[in-house]
DNA sequence: GCTCAGGTGGTTC
DNA sequence: GAACCACCTGAG
């Protein structure tokens, strides 16, 4: 068991950052994540909703609130869970980049400021932004969930509760798209199958992908099926950590008209553009 | 019935 | 290279 404080650390927030699909709240204070074959139960202690919320003082992110409590052993959390949540990095520090003169982005990260950039494993971003075209969470999770009962591997929690393990590519690999189609993942299934078929057969490297510059795996991202330059942006920021990965769907597009109309100040948020998209991204879908 | 939901790929000019 | 349009599915 680990405890944290909650000071820019919010898995309420991070639940509906949109950027993982397998944390789900089971409690008013718990929360079940997969990340691959791995589960982890957390518990939120303190006061979740006053670190949760903040809109009413922006600079809330100073004053730490509460605290978060990992099921795990302190071995699993320094060799797995604390470079997962990217704990070793001073997210107030990137809050402090921000342009004082910018009200919408200074508010959004005050709102926000307890969400984090993922270190989410690479096939399972790929997968999992693939089905999210043209789609919404519910369904999103829905589908992962399925894709796992199918393909996926039977596990327990400490417990008794069962789970499955995220699909492996040799496995889904061996999917039709008809079988695919059937478990209602639509037009998408196409590309699942071509994409599995591309990485389990070594076509696509991914540890070579982990060795690329941004934009050389946003480029290399693409040649798979069904990956556009959206959902490379996802898979760049989610899983890769290239904090310049800057995804931009319908409702990014439509802040960015409306309030940087001159466009987005990406050169002053160099190193850090992806954790401002989540920060406008989160703000956009809570209060638009 | 129609539109929309975190887009992509193919075709066309 | 910009402007269409088809594409599965389920909810409102």
């Amino acid at each position: 068991m680990v405890t944290i404080e909650n000071n820019c650390f919010s898995i309420p927030q991070i639940c509906e950052s949109g950027q993982c699909f397998r944390l789900d709240a089971v409690s008013e204070d718990t929360y079940e994540l997969l990340a691959g074959s791995r589960y982890l139960r957390i518990k939120i202690r303190g006061n979740p909703e006053e670190t949760a919320g903040g809109e009413e003082n922006a600079s809330a992110h100073t004053h730490a609130c509460g605290e978060t409590i990992l099921y795990c052993t302190q071995e699993e959390y320094e060799t797995f869970w604390k470079e997962y949540f990217d704990l070793t990095v001073s997210y107030s520090d990137y809050i402090d980049q921000i342009d004082r003169d910018d009200d919408y982005l200074t508010g959004a990260a005050a709102f926000g400021s307890g969400i984090r950039i993922l270190r989410q494993d690479t096939w399972e971003m790929i997968i999992t932004f693939i089905l999210s075209q043209q789609n919404n969470i519910p369904r999103i999770k829905g589908l992962i969930r399925t894709l796992g009962e199918r393909y996926g591997e039977r596990r327990e929690t400490p417990d008794g509760r069962i789970y499955y393990t995220f699909p492996r590519a040799e496995k889904l690999s061996q999917a039709t798209e008809e079988e695919l189609r059937e478990l209602k993942l639509g037009y998408r299934s196409k590309y699942i199958c071509q994409t599995a078929k591309m990485i389990a057969g070594g076509e696509i490297d991914l540890d070579a992908l982990k060795e690329m510059e941004y934009t050389e795996a946003r480029t290399e991202l693409m040649r798979l099926s069904g990956i556009g330059g959206k959902v490379a942006d996802c898979i760049c920021l989610f899983a890769l950590h290239h904090m310049d990965a800057f995804p931009v769907d319908t409702h990014i597009k439509k802040v960015l008209e409306r309030h940087y109309p001159d466009g987005f100040p990406f050169e002053r948020y160099k190193g850090c553009a992806g954790v401002m998209q989540q920060y406008i991204f989160y703000y956009d879908l809570k209060c638009r």
